[in-house]
DNA sequence: GTCTAAAATTAGAATATTATAACTTAGTTA
DNA sequence: TAACTAAGTTATAATATTCTAATTTTAGAC
């Protein structure tokens, strides 16, 4: 039990750690069954994962006993989590990916992308919700434009309709500016 | 050397594969000494997969002698780094990653897309390059947000510079409208 | 043409993840 | 409480990826 098998998480050990977490917030006990069906692995594999993630102080375990997250272990799974529900999120808000499919694509990307990248894909989902320009209306046509594209008649009705509110819009803003500075 | 050994092709094989077309591209011959030094690892590990692949009918490989993709290695190449580039793209010119970083994610998050979702990148970054409502300067905002929110002034300014652009583009799309419509 | 250094390969081992088969424990039911 | 079943574990093995150390081959220098 060395510092290095203490510190290294292994995508795979990251999954086993997000659906504990999960469970745990689901049942009253995690068990191995529960384990095993949800990562569609079978009941030895995951005995032998839970030494190993006892070993580097991610659970309390022993054996013929019910398990729990430690501290540490409970922030990696919560991290991952928190990964997977933001990708997902992207995939089928933004990109308007099939629940089932986006789900299952964000279950992979969640180990692949940076804490950096991560914290774009919020932000760059929270400008497109706030930013004037955007919002979800805007979203809207993006489904639209992967069947026809920018339909060239829709599209400046569209524009106009846009352009309308748009204005309106800054007009309220205007106002709004005024007596602020009054 | 059975079915199963010949169509599965796991992500480390994928991105030998990609190396591997990579470096056919930039040189004349591909070496294990370029392979091994791309993807960071040593020179029998690569003899170890090149043997592999080749099982797998992926390259043409005798041994002291120089490599080549077969046609099936080189889709696979080719598909693998095509999806390097999307999300590179995605992640670099859409949610301002810095380059190297990008790179890296990308690296990682290209074993992790589906095709659907792929494809659904790429409409995405087409359909906000195209959108009349959003283009290269909307998104020049999206690095600002990030630092200062929309900020009261300087947004309210920018929308009403839009405003006037958009309803200068509307004006023209009629008259192009009209035009047609003789 | 011989020698030497670089490149490549083989042999053998470690780690990580998974599985099957056989066994043990715990909990329920009659 | 005896016995049955479900849950969990152990032992063992397979696959995939990587490494180091030792050996072989190739190719260029002299």
């Amino acid at each position: 039990m060395n510092n290095i098998s203490k510190i290294h998480i292994t995508p795979a050990m990251e999954d086993y750690l997000e659906a504990i977490y999960n469970l745990a917030k689901e049942k009253r006990i995690v068990r191995v069954r529960d384990i095993a069906k949800r990562l569609g692995v079978k009941m030895p594999t995951v005995t032998n994962m839970l030494k190993t993630l006892s070993d580097k102080g991610m659970i309390d375990y022993e054996k013929y006993e019910y398990l729990e997250l430690t501290g540490k272990g409970s922030d990696v799974g919560s991290e991952i989590d928190k990964r997977h529900q933001i990708l997902r999120s992207f995939l089928s808000d933004i990109l308007k990916i099939e629940f089932n499919q986006a789900d299952e694509d964000a279950c992979k990307m969640e180990h692949a992308v940076s804490p950096n990248t991560l914290k774009a894909f919020v932000d760059f989902m929270e400008f497109i919700e706030t930013c004037p320009r955007g919002g979800a209306n805007w979203l809207d046509y993006f489904d639209e434009y992967r069947v026809h594209g920018h339909p060239k008649d829709k599209c400046l009705k569209r524009m106009k309709q846009f352009a309308y509110e748009y204005n309106e819009k800054i007009k309220e803003m205007e106002k709004i500016k005024l007596q602020r500075e009054k």
